[in-house]
DNA sequence: TTCTAGTTTAGAATAATTATAAATAAAGAA
DNA sequence: TTCTTTATTTATAATTATTCTAAACTAGAA
C-alpha cells in the first residue's frame, strides 16, 4: 500500500465500492509503518469521521487482507491482530516492554526465504518475529 | 517437557502445589508433538477426569509458560493460542488447510538465530512460522 | 434521476481467556 | 495422624477481540 489509487483501483476491479469510510481507512494505512490494530485505526478514523463504526474498520481490513494489500501479524502475548500495509516480505522486531512492532529492513539480516517447499509442504509465506527489548526500553538495562 | 519429574520438581521448587489435575495436564503435554490449544487439552483431560474445569487448564498452562516449560505459539488466522512443550529453539510449519502445526527439525533448515542484538533491540527469542499446504492437503495440488 | 446491490451502522452474538469468590485439598507442622 | 495454612479448583461472571445481523443508506451503473 504505497498509494491510494492502487488500492482504489483494486477495490473497484474486484467489484467493491469506494465509500468515504473506506477511503479514509486507506489513507490511514498508506505508508503507515506502525502496524496498527483495528482499534487503533478506528480511533484515528473516528477523529475524522465521528459517526463511523468499528464494524466498518473490520470489514475494510478483511477485504484489504483478502486482496493481498495488507498482511495480518500476530504476536505472542498480544491478543489483537496487527496489520502491515507493507506486503513485501520482511521480518519484525517486537518490543516486549512497549509493544512496538518494527520492520527489519530486508537487506539487514538473514537473506530472505526463497524455497517453495519444505518437508513436503508447499510454502506460501513465512513469518519471522524477534521478541526483545527496544533501545528505549533497554535504558537501565540490568533491570529486566 | 521431556518427563514428568522435571516438571513436578520445578513446580514444587517454585512453591506451586501438585494436584491430580495438574499432574494430568503434565501427562498430556510431556512429549506431545501436536501443539494443542487449551480447549484440546481440556477435552483430553475431561475424558480422564470428568469434573475438571477449563479454568484449571488455563491456570496450569499459564504457570507452565511462566516457568519456561512450554512456549505459546500463535498463528495468523487462528484465534486461539497453541502450546509447545518443546522449548528448544525450532521453527514451525503450519498447514493453512488442515491447521496442523509441525516442527521443523533444527538441523533441517536455516541455521538457527544466535544474535542477541538487532537494530538496537536486545533479543530474547525468535519465532519462525512457514504457512503452506501439507503433503496430505496438497493432493489434487492444482485445486488450491 | 432511478434502481439495485453492496455498504454502513448499532447492537447482539460468539469465542478465547481471565477474574471472582466460595468450597476444597496439598503439604508442612504439631 | 491430625491440624492448619495457603494455594487450588470450580462454576460462573466478566472481559476483550472479532464477527454477525438486519434495517437504513448510498455508490455507481443505466
Amino acid at each position: 500500500m504505497k498509494n491510494l489509487n492502487e488500492v482504489v483501483d483494486k477495490f473497484q476491479e474486484q467489484g467493491y465500492k469506494i465509500t468515504p469510510q473506506r477511503r479514509e481507512v486507506f489513507n490511514i494505512l498508506v505508508n503507515n509503518k506502525t502496524h496498527p490494530k483495528a482499534e487503533e485505526i478506528y480511533a484515528e478514523l473516528e477523529a475524522r469521521m465521528p459517526d463511523v463504526s468499528l464494524a466498518t474498520v473490520y470489514n475494510t481490513l478483511n477485504i484489504l487482507e483478502e486482496l493481498g494489500m495488507i498482511d495480518a501479524i500476530n504476536i505472542v502475548g498480544d491478543d489483537s491482530v496487527h496489520y502491515d500495509p507493507n506486503t513485501e516480505p520482511h521480518d519484525h522486531l517486537y518490543c516486549i516492554c512497549c509493544h512496538r512492532i518494527v520492520d527489519i529492513p530486508k537487506d539487514r539480516h538473514d537473506p530472505h526465504f526463497s524455497e517453495e517447499e519444505l518437508l513436503g509442504f508447499r510454502i506460501i509465506k513465512r513469518h519471522v518475529t524477534y521478541y526483545g527489548y527496544c533501545p528505549n526500553c533497554r535504558e537501565g538495562e540490568d533491570i529486566q
